[in-house]
DNA sequence: TTACGCTACGAAAACGTTTTCGTGTTGAAA
DNA sequence: TTTCAACACGAAAACGTTTTCGTAGCGTAA
C-alpha cells in the first residue's frame, strides 16, 4: 500500500526544502532548471497531488459547494442537482448534497454542519416545514457569516440573497388560459396546502385567469392536497362529483392520479377530461397518454444557480446587490389535451 | 459581518491560551471549573463551531464519502444516493456528488480530484465507458492507496474490493420463468449490450430459464439496444414483425417504450401480450398499465454500500477480506401481466 | 579591495485544530 | 522548613500547503 505523497516526504528524499519543492512545483523562477525538472519528474513518479485539504485551509475557500434539497428521489431536484454539479465541475468545483427530507430541524443541522468550513456557500430549496414555520434564522445566520446563498424553486421573501425561480404564478395562469380559450369551462385544479410556496403561486395563477376571463370561480373545484401520497381518494372525490372538462395539477402526480381516476369511471383523456400538469419529468413523458404539462427545466434552474453562486464566490468584493432569476417555462403539448 | 469565530480568537479575548480554550470546550479535566465555564459561555454566545477544514487535516479523516455515478437524473441512482446519504448522516458522514456522465475520462478525473485529501472512500457504479474499456487503473490506485472503494450495481470482476449487487442472472431468471410457467411460450427479450455488465447478466438470465425449461431459443426475439434515446424504433421492429405473447424488458424505459409499440398495433397489454420490466421506479408505478417489474430496491442498495463503506472506514486494521452483498430482488406483480 | 546585485535556496509563519509535555503554584505531609 | 503531589494552565508540535522574507555564495563593477 503505497501511501499518498507529500511535499516533506519529497524534500528529504531529494535532501532539499519544503519551499524548493514547491516553488519547482509551481514552476517558480526561483528556482533553477536543474532543480525544478528533477522535483517535477520526482512528483511525477509518486504521483504527486496537492492535498486539497491543506489547501482549504491555507486559502480558506474549499472549493466545494453545498446544496441542501428537501429530496433527492425527485426527478425535478434530480435534474437541478445535474445542472449545478455541470456548472461546478466546469469551474473546479465540487458539490456536496444533502438531504432535508422536508424537515426544519435536519435542514438546519445540515446547514451548519456545512457551514462550519466543509463549503464556501449553499444552494437550497427550502423543506415544507421550513415554509410552514417562516423560521430563516439559520439561513440568515449563515449569510450573516459571509457565506453566499442561493434558493432555488422554493424560496421565501424573508430572506436576502440571489434566487432562481420560474414564474409559477405566469406558468399557471398560461395554462388555465389555455383551458380557457379552447373552451373549456369548467377546470379544476389539483394543488397543494397553501404554506408551499410554489403551490399557492401556481392556484394564484389559476385564479388570476378565470378571473381575467369572467368566470365564476367553483370552490368545489379546487382541492387542495395536504398529503401527497394519500391524495387518491381525494381527486377521485374530485372527479367524481363535479361536471368537469379539464384538469389542471401543480405536479406530475396530482396529473397521473388524475388522469387514472378519470379513467375509473370510465371516461377518456382528453377527449372527455382534458389535463395539464405541471413539471416535465418522467411520469409526464411516459404516462399513457403523455401529459401536457408546464415544463420547469431544472437543468437550467441548476446550471443558473450554480452560475450565480460561483460568480459570487469569485468576486472578492460583496455587493449587497441581489438578483432574482427567472427561469422562463413553457407549455408542452403532449396526448392530455388536444387544440 | 460576523466571521467566524476561532479558538485563537477566543483565547485572546479571555486571555488565556488555545490549549486551555480547546480543552475546556472539549470537557477536559485539566482545567479548572470556572474557566472550563467561563469558555464555554463564551463560545456558546459567539456560537463557536469547531472548523471541518482544520479537523480534517488535523484528524486525516474527512468524514465525507464520494460517490461517482454516471448520472444522477435516474431514479435508480437518485434513490440510491438517498441511501447512501441517510446512512452517512446517520454516522456523521457527508456526502460529495460526482457524475461521470458515462465517460470514462470524468470517472477518472473525478476519482482523482477527490481522492487528493477531500474523501474518506468511495462509492460508485461504473460507466459504461469503463466498462466497454475494462481499464481499472483507477480505482488500483486508489485502493492501493488504502482508500476503501464500495462498487454496486455496475461493478467488475477485475477489481478487488467490497461491492453491492443484485443477482441479475437469477432475477431475470425468475422474470422469465413467470412467464414460461405461465404458458406463455414466444417470450422477447428487450436487453442492453452485452459490455453493459447487468444488462449481459440479464441477458443470460433469460437464456437460461429458456434452456431449463427446454424452449427452443429464438434469436429474433432479442434485441439488444445500444442507444437507448432511440430504441424506439428497434422495439417496435420486434413487437410487429415477430409472433409474440410476453416481453421480458432490462429497464423500465424499455418495458413501457413496448407496451406503448403494443397498443400501437392494436394489440392489448396484458391480454395480448404480458410485460415484465426491471428496476420499480416511477414508470413502472405510474404508467398506464402499471407495469410488472423486477423491484432492485436502490435505498437498500445504498444504505448496505454506506454501511459496508463505513465499517472499513472505522476499523483501523484493514482486512484484505472483500465481501460482495446480494440485495434480494423481488417480482412486483402489476397490470402489465395477468396469472 | 570594496560594494553591490543576482541567483538559488531555506526558515518560518500562517491556516485552525488537538494533544503531549512541561512548569509554576499551591497545599499537605514529613 | 523541606519535599512532593496535585492542580491548572501554557508552549509547541503536528497535519500539508503556500508565500514572504532572509541570506549564503558568487560575479562584476568601481
Amino acid at each position: 500500500m503505497r501511501r499518498k505523497v507529500t511535499l516533506k516526504q519529497i524534500a528529504k528524499e531529494l535532501d532539499i526544502s519544503i519551499s524548493t519543492v514547491s516553488k519547482s512545483l509551481r514552476d517558480s523562477h526561483e528556482i533553477s532548471e536543474e532543480t525544478r525538472l528533477k522535483v517535477k519528474a520526482f512528483a511525477k513518479l509518486y504521483n504527486y497531488k496537492p492535498n486539497n485539504i491543506a489547501l482549504s485551509l491555507k486559502n480558506k475557500k474549499t472549493k466545494t459547494i453545498g446544496i441542501i434539497i428537501p429530496e433527492i428521489v425527485h426527478h425535478f431536484f434530480a435534474t437541478v442537482i445535474s445542472g449545478i454539479e455541470h456548472v461546478a465541475n466546469e469551474f473546479g468545483y465540487n458539490v456536496i448534497v444533502t438531504l432535508s427530507d422536508e424537515s426544519f430541524d435536519k435542514e438546519v443541522i445540515n446547514l451548519e454542519m456545512l457551514a462550519s468550513g466543509s463549503t464556501d456557500g449553499f444552494i437550497m430549496s427550502l423543506s415544507k416545514e421550513t415554509q410552514l414555520k417562516k423560521d430563516f434564522h439559520h439561513l440568515e445566520e449563515v449569510i450573516n457569516q459571509g457565506m453566499p446563498v442561493v434558493l432555488f424553486d422554493r424560496v421565501t421573501n424573508d430572506v436576502f440573497c440571489d434566487k432562481v425561480i420560474i414564474d409559477d404564478q405566469l406558468a399557471a395562469y398560461n395554462a388555465t388560459e389555455f383551458f380557457i380559450t379552447n373552451k373549456y369551462k369548467n377546470i379544476a385544479l389539483i394543488t397543494t396546502v397553501d404554506y408551499v410556496s410554489v403551490g399557492k403561486l401556481r392556484t394564484e395563477g389559476y385564479l388570476k385567469a378565470l378571473a381575467d376571463y369572467d368566470i365564476k370561480l367553483d370552490e368545489n373545484l379546487i382541492i387542495k392536497v395536504e398529503d401527497i401520497d394519500h391524495c387518491q381518494k381525494q381527486i377521485i372525490d374530485l372527479i367524481t362529483n363535479n361536471e368537469i372538462d379539464a384538469v389542471f395539477a401543480v405536479n406530475e402526480l396530482f396529473a397521473v392520479t388524475a388522469i387514472k381516476a378519470i379513467n375509473k369511471i370510465g371516461k377518456k383523456v382528453p377527449d372527455d377530461i382534458a389535463v395539464i400538469g405541471f413539471t416535465d419529468g418522467i411520469i409526464s413523458q411516459f404516462s399513457t397518454p403523455t401529459i401536457t404539462t408546464v415544463s420547469q427545466n431544472g437543468i437550467k434552474m441548476g446550471q443558473k444557480a450554480a452560475k450565480m453562486l460561483i460568480e459570487r464566490l469569485e468576486k472578492e468584493e460583496d455587493d449587497e446587490q441581489y438578483t432574482t432569476e427567472i427561469i422562463e417555462t413553457e407549455l408542452i403539448f403532449r396526448e392530455s389535451t388536444t387544440t
